[in-house]
DNA sequence: ATATATACATAATTTTCTTATGCATATGAC
DNA sequence: GTCATATGCATAAGAAAATTATGTATATAT
């Protein structure tokens, strides 16, 4: 993740979570993406982002589709209907885990 | 973290959090009130808490004091001057964090 | 007497990341 | 025309932070 070394296991959430609205992506947009939607904040590494993709299509969350465009390679994925369950869960598990966090963190406002 | 094998990172601030506003505490304290202001949420585990004691300690955030209740032993460990000021910086960070991830995660509400 | 709670600790392994490379094409600046 | 930057993928070595599995020991409740 870049400059904010915290936090591991929200990677697998974004890019679920990104695929859930755009349909289909491939490794170097959802780079771009996350770094505009979140003004730099956030720098998703290719050392971290493709193994993580490759991963979560091995698991049966994702499904490739190759393109060349401009003679460049790129690879498309998109959710399965795996993967659009798991994302689910992976965000509702987000929200517990912020939810759990803010209460322990500042119990005043909880 | 036990059950929730999310967002590893956030151990280290649960502990100087709790150690800012308890004075002193010794592990297994810490582990039990974890668990109780989380409702049973957050488990941590005492492999990923006593190491991690150490570390706290290792680097000058912590300092430790030994003393025998019952007959046991405790640990009791409470925040130096450079831990205090760690604290609020693990804090910020983490508020950080969860704004940029709700921020990426429901763009809607942010 | 036996299970559970209290209290610490470490070792082996796994997961997830960072850092460092490597390859290749396209584009803009000079 | 060449040189830096952007686009686009990938993997390997290492670090960080957990999990899981043990180990030791005392206290308490059934």
């Amino acid at each position: 993740m870049g400059n904010s070394k915290l936090y591991k296991g929200s990677l697998n959430t974004i890019i679920l979570k990104l695929l859930s609205e755009h349909d289909k992506m491939y490794g170097y947009e959802i780079t771009q993406k996350v770094k505009a939607l979140t003004k730099g904040e956030f720098n998703i590494t290719e050392g971290a982002l493709y193994p993580a993709l490759h991963k979560l299509e091995a698991e049966g969350l994702l499904d490739v589709e190759v393109a060349k465009v401009d003679n460049r390679l790129r690879k498309y994925y998109k959710l399965t209907e795996t993967g659009t369950k798991e994302t689910v869960n992976k965000l509702s598990e987000l929200a517990d885990y912020i939810k759990t966090m803010q209460s322990l963190v500042n119990p005043k406002l909880a």
